[in-house]
DNA sequence: ATATTTCCTTCCATTCTACTCGGGAATGCT
DNA sequence: AGCATTCCCGAGTAGAATGGAAGGAAATAT
């Protein structure tokens, strides 16, 4: 039940466009350095990103990436869809019996729905809100 | 962003338990054979269960698992913890930056949610409800 | 005594994860 | 033209997780 770095670190990418949105081609070198990951592991996220449409790419000095529609029209879902497949909780939920079918489906639909409602634009443009203090991390 | 094999087995093991609430011991060979699965493996699954106080078993001939509670009491949520550990999306939540925290959160709480609101006697009692043709698995 | 069943440990093949590395191709700057 | 920069692409790799198999010991009913 998890998101591997893939979906996380590629999110972590296209958020930064999204910071950037208007401002030209941006290095993934830099996203890199801001966020202390690895340009190289960086690199092979994008790849999709680009293959998908999503981001589009300028070679040679003063390249780089760049969203290839405005923030507001990306969804966390799409970035987490290129990157971890689809969204779903197990593998082969149709040959699963239905009472377990039922539960993996509202286990999909539900995480489905939080990432259809979040854009780039929403995580890209966070302001905190009220304190997280107390707020428990594992349940 | 997957519940591998060992939520989803142990799931199944819960819920034949659960149908047969009350009648005694349940061999693990029993489960194994009428959903195809291995009873070597399922031995596995059933151990955590056990430890963490969700199934009583009944060494020796005639012996075997049981629920230490009714169905009613016991969470889809409560057996997937016990098999795939805590329900969260990614792994060291507290050290990501704020914007995907709160998604990271909105995720987990709304699985969590699916999960908790349902029993094993919710699972085990399924009746086919409305058809489900046309609902699609992939999204 | 024997069959059954849980209990416990170890081992194994395969796949996934999270990278690193090396090199090639395009582009801008001087 | 030459050089630095940056994307692009494929291969390789150590470690962990997955999904089991195997063997034997201990308990219990008949």
């Amino acid at each position: 039940m998890k998101i591997s770095t893939k979906g996380r670190y590629g999110l972590t990418i296209m958020i930064e466009l999204a910071k950037q949105y208007g401002q030209g081609p941006i290095p993934l070198r830099q996203i890199a350095a801001e966020n202390d990951l690895s340009e190289a592991y960086l690199e092979q996220l994008v790849s999709p990103l680009r293959n998908s449409g999503l981001v589009k790419s300028v070679r040679g000095a003063y390249g780089g990436y760049m969203l290839s529609k405005p923030p507001h029209l990306i969804s966390a879902a799409d970035v987490i869809r290129v990157l971890e497949g689809p969204i779903q909780p197990v593998e082969g939920i149709e040959n699963e019996a239905p009472p377990q079918r039922q539960l993996w489906m509202g286990i999909r639909d539900a995480v489905k729905n939080v990432l259809d409602t979040t854009s780039l634009e929403d995580l890209a443009s966070y302001k905190e809100q009220d304190s997280d203090d107390g707020y428990m991390f594992y349940i």
